[in-house]
DNA sequence: TATAACTGATACTATAATAGTAGCAGTTAA
DNA sequence: TTAACTGCTACTATTATAGTATCAGTTATA
């Protein structure tokens, strides 16, 4: 099971270089560069987190991205839910029929307790404080 | 995401019709039928039940399979684990090679947290839980 | 003792989700 | 003018999941 896909993955990595260098437009060559990212997947993630406002563009030579929120209101959730949909551990519900034998479906009820959960955990997870972890993984390293 | 695929939704399904006649052996093509499960499906799915000693099974004309561990011993992190492994929220770990900026990876430690969080609350849902909800259920609709 | 109702085992196919590639049009700095 | 960029979008490859088909062997029962 995957909670983060290569999506969600790549965005993340994206976004804390962007988040690490400000004020400075990085060009995704730059960014494929230094993550090891598939240089045209990543093209598309960040279409994907311009259209959702987590980054803007400069067009032309010299131009890139640069990081357009508060990396500490960007949580992970955020994220995820760009590239994949609502957090969902089981997705039967979202199958337009409903479970084939729904009166049984007491799980339902506890597979929403738990998402609620992940949601709640994950949401804590921002940007800001990965970068954070980081940059003190880097001091002591 | 799943965290649920159908063979694990399934055996959920299916073991809460065994653990429901207790003593009788019901075959794979009553259970199909009762929970509306693709028959071939079942049987591969009880096969690993089998393998695994959640239930046994009868050969021959009468046949079928029984429960044969206690329900509220049997929980939805047991059934998950048989078919689909260990509940890993993300899995770069699991892929042989590493993490490609592996010391850009403090998302690690977070998503083991939670993964560590949702393995416990799955703990404490069983099939005898889910089985007694679901009595519950019946009582009042 | 024939047969119908079963399980054991396993190979096969279909479908859908994820991952990754390619290429053209337009923008901008130098 | 040209090289370094982004915007957009169609395409292909790979993998995971879901489901089917078959054959061999077992057992109750008439
Ligand atoms: S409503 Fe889907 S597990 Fe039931
Ligand atoms: S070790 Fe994999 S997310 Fe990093």
């Amino acid at each position: 099971m995957k909670l983060f896909t290569k999506h969600t993955d790549y965005a993340i990595r994206a976004l804390l270089e962007l988040a690490g260098s400000k004020d400075e437009f990085l060009s995704a060559r730059q960014i494929a560069k230094q993550q090891r990212i598939p240089y045209q997947f990543l093209r598309q993630i960040l279409q994907g987190l311009i259209k959702n406002k987590l980054v803007i563009s400069k067009e032309g030579s010299g131009g890139g991205f640069r990081i357009d929120k508060d990396p500490d209101l960007m949580s992970i959730v955020d994220i995820i839910v760009i590239f994949q949909g609502n957090i969902q551990l089981s997705d039967c519900m979202f199958r337009k029929k409903l479970c084939a034998n729904r009166s049984n479906c007491v799980l339902r009820k506890q597979i929403n307790r738990i998402e609620k959960l992940v949601n709640e955990e994950f949401k804590s997870v921002t940007i800001g404080s990965l970068l954070k972890d980081l940059k003190k993984q880097r001091r002591r390293f």
